[in-house]
Order: structure tokens, then C-alpha cells, then sequence
DNA sequence: CTGAATGCAAAGCCTTTGCATACGG
DNA sequence: CCGTATGCAAAGGCTTTGCATTCAG
């Protein structure tokens, strides 16, 4: 059969971490389907769902964080630290801007955080 | 015809207007579907595109903020105050928090902004 | 053997868009 | 008369899911 294809099957979470080390040492935030290309030159042959599956395995295990601030696909991001997105409503372009010191009273434990503020940029203020 | 209902020709901006209006009366965050059939008790016969054109326009305006926190639908609010949200990893709810207080440097001028934290609510945590 | 992990393809959910139509000015 | 707003339906983008298969233990 083709169909189905040699799937040397992972030991523990072999993939999961290749999948966070990745995240890890790129300092962009990545959508899953550079996730997927990207794990393509180490895994050859992997699917895409399972991209997706242990994408949001991180998440739900608060390792890696899931930004969605517009109508693109969602976007990951293996900073866990207090930081902020800052968006332009025109150009939607959106840059990183320095962490952020934050108090407010949380009904839990906080073990990540995004601040996305929105606004004009100054290109398109100009 | 049917098919092509009566289509009460809007004045100005009249349906744009309710919706802000109806935003502006909840205190929660409502989604596109919750705005249209929301919409549909005032204006009956208006149609989900228009509903989404309007919150788009609304947004881009920056008259009201477009949340996109977990996989599901967008969510709006006409809350522009700096103010904050928290969300389970787990059960994935959403609870407001105090308004916050944020220094940064911007690269733009800022208009609106969403501060999400993640986490491990009390209930989930106990 | 049994259960967890996977690939593929199809289904699903939300949102956007094309197009013809109906008013407002 | 013309342009904008609108409804409907279809298209589109991204993500999730069903199912059969494979492999570790």
C-alpha cells in the first residue's frame, strides 16, 4: 500500500518536543502551517493534523501560547513571558513591544499572557 | 419575488448605529451569530453578511474591539476601556478583570487593547 | 494483544465575497 | 439615473474529526 505510509512510530513524545524546540528557537510567531513545513524537514512525511494536535496539546498544557489577533490563522509563540502585541487597525501589521508589568486581580494562576493593543501606526498616521 | 425580500433602504447609517447601540447595552461579549439574531429582533429580514460587514466596518473604525481568544467565533465589544481578560486553559471560560494599567512603548497611537491572560482557574486548580 | 499515535481525506465552522436588486438622493 | 447598502448563496480559509493502520510495550 501507498496510501498509507511508513509512520516509524514516535517514542514518548518524540515529535512534541522537536515541535517545541522549534517554537523555541525562532523568536517569530508562527502559524500552525509553517509549524507543518518547518517539521516536514525534520520529520519527512509527517501529517498536517498531527501538526495540529500536538500544537494544541501545547497550548492546553500552557508550554506554548496561541495568538489570534486577526482573522488569519492562528499564530504560536513559545515566549511565555509578559509581553505585548501592538496591531495597526489600517496596515494590520503588528509588532512586538517590550514586556509589560501588569496588576490586576486574576480569579486563578496566571502562566501566560498577551497584551494586543490596538491603534494607528505611525506610518499610517503620517 | 421572494427570494428578494423587502429590503427597507437604510438611512444613513441606521443599522450601523443599532448594532453599536446594542453592543454598547451588554456587559458580556457577544459573537457575529449573537449580533445577527440580536439584530434580527429590530431590524427583522437583515441578513448575517450585513451584520458581518457592519462589525468589520465598526472595528475598523475602532469603534468597537474584535476579541479572538479561543478557536471559536470572534467575539465583539464596545468596551474600550483598557481592561482585561482571563481564561482558563482548561474549561476554557472567560472572566473579565479590573482594568489595567499598562506603560509600553507603542510604535503608533493606541486606540483600544486587549489584555488576555491564561491560566489555571480556582475551580480547576481545587 | 491493546492502546496510543498517525496520515489522509472529508467534514465543519466561521467569515468573506460575487452578484443582482432595491432604494435614497 | 447612479451609487451604496443589502440579501442570498456559494466560495474560502483554517481547523477538527473519523477511520483504518502501525507500532511500542
Amino acid at each position: 500500500m501507498e496510501k498509507t505510509a511508513k509512520r516509524p512510530r514516535s517514542r514518548d513524545c518524540e515529535r512534541l518536543l522537536v515541535l517545541l524546540d522549534m517554537l523555541r528557537s525562532r523568536h517569530d510567531h508562527p502559524d500552525a502551517n509553517t509549524c507543518y513545513l518547518d517539521m516536514q524537514q525534520v520529520i519527512p512525511g509527517i501529517g498536517q493534523s498531527t501538526v495540529y494536535r500536538h500544537l494544541s496539546s501545547l497550548v492546553e498544557k500552557g508550554l506554548i501560547n496561541e495568538i489570534k489577533i486577526d482573522s488569519g490563522p492562528a499564530k504560536y509563540d513559545a515566549t511565555l513571558d509578559i509581553h505585548g502585541h501592538f496591531q495597526c487597525t489600517r496596515c494590520h501589521q503588528v509588532w512586538d513591544v517590550s514586556p509589560i508589568n501588569v496588576q490586576a486581580n486574576f480569579p486563578g494562576i496566571v502562566t501566560s499572557a498577551t497584551y494586543v493593543a490596538k491603534g494607528i501606526c505611525r506610518d499610517c498616521s503620517a
